[in-house]
DNA sequence: CGCATTTTTGATTCTTATCAAGACGAGTGG
DNA sequence: CCACTCGTCTTGATAAGAATCAAAAATGCG
């Protein structure tokens, strides 16, 4: 599946990449963005170990991408193979659509914690002890003007959501980045739409 | 680039398409939408005459398809080429990453400017009399509601984004589902996120 | 010519953005 | 080790934008 590949290394803190060439990200976390003339930002999509990126294939047009932790990542010489881009393409568009129903038709606790659910997926540690039954804890990479781009929404905003979780016992952190969800159910059904509580 | 076809034919008025094949739009207009649980609905993108769709290239996992207009339709028998699946989905990815912006961090107004554009682009009747510099007229195939679950909005913003843009005279109609556009530039200018009139 | 649907318009409410301080943490230099 | 500072996070008060509720006007159809 992959061409030659070299291990590029790129232990940057929110440094950037432009480089025309195909990526995976190996360990950290990569979003995409956009900045538009003003200061709004939008960040598309939020990448974490194995998803694949670059030129030609997910930044189309003028998206960029920034690590948002230390982060390495893969190159590949030449350009994928098509099928490989297919997948990849397909996997994006899916989730492009997905966030436009987040985007257009959620609430703002409803935004926050698909967002969780979707960085516990990706980010996820594997230590889930034995107690933990369902709880998982995840370093999110992102800080909360990051989810606030990602989401559409403000930062304050962001950050009163996950007071009300914490609050009400969804998720638990005394690090604002170390998150640990502790009622999964409960995101699930506030992430589909489900659940009207949690006003923010 | 296209296979054996035929034409389909499908004088449908909002009648629903569900067939796995490949299909494109040859007159009329056609919507994406997907339904939430409770009464909400988004369309993701609405297809003028040349686009493409179907089973496996955009209505990727449980998006459906609806006629808005007398709209037909030809349909290919095999998978379509590799190629043309390509081109298909970078166009399709590319209009959701513009519409996460729209549905992210426009205002209603600046939503209801892009999507008219957009639509005149993909509509425009090529019949601009020798007066009109840079007017175009076109039908609106969607309602207020279909518009509305498009830009993330109600249908009561929606009209009364319409209603302004038609005072300050940047488009005109009288009959709501024919739209001239007047003020072509003051438009663009809005769907930019310059200009921060016309508030709904 | 009614009847049903869509559109417009108005009044009000709600959610979220905006504005404004503080609180906390990490890193720096004395 | 301790101020000091910078960036992030939290929290509160207020305001703006869009949703909701409600009811007319158009429009289209049988």
């Amino acid at each position: 599946m992959a061409q030659h590949r070299t291990r590029a290394a790129l232990p940057l803190e929110r440094k950037f990449i432009s480089r025309p060439t195909t990526l995976r990200v190996v360990e950290g976390c990569v979003a995409l963005y956009r900045e538009l003339g003003d200061g709004r930002r939008l960040i598309p999509d939020v990448l974490g170990p194995g998803r694949l990126f670059g030129s030609g294939l997910v930044d189309v047009q003028d998206c960029r991408a920034m690590t948002l932790a230390a982060t390495s990542v893969e190159t590949f010489d030449g350009p994928p193979q098509a099928a490989v881009i297919d997948v990849v393409m397909r996997q994006m568009l899916l989730r492009a659509q997905a966030h436009a129903i987040l985007l257009g038709r959620k609430t703002a606790a409803e935004r926050v914690a698909t967002a969780l659910l979707d960085l516990a997926s990706q980010f996820a540690r594997k230590s889930r002890s034995p107690s933990g039954k369902g709880k998982t804890t995840f370093n999110l990479h992102l800080t909360r003007a990051d989810l606030a781009d990602w989401l559409g929404l403000t930062l304050e905003t962001v950050s009163r959501c996950l007071g009300a979780f914490k609050r009400g016992r969804l998720i638990a952190f005394d690090h604002p980045e170390i998150i640990t969800i502790r009622d999964r159910t409960a995101l699930e059904a506030l992430a589909a739409g489900n659940a009207r509580a949690f006003a923010a």
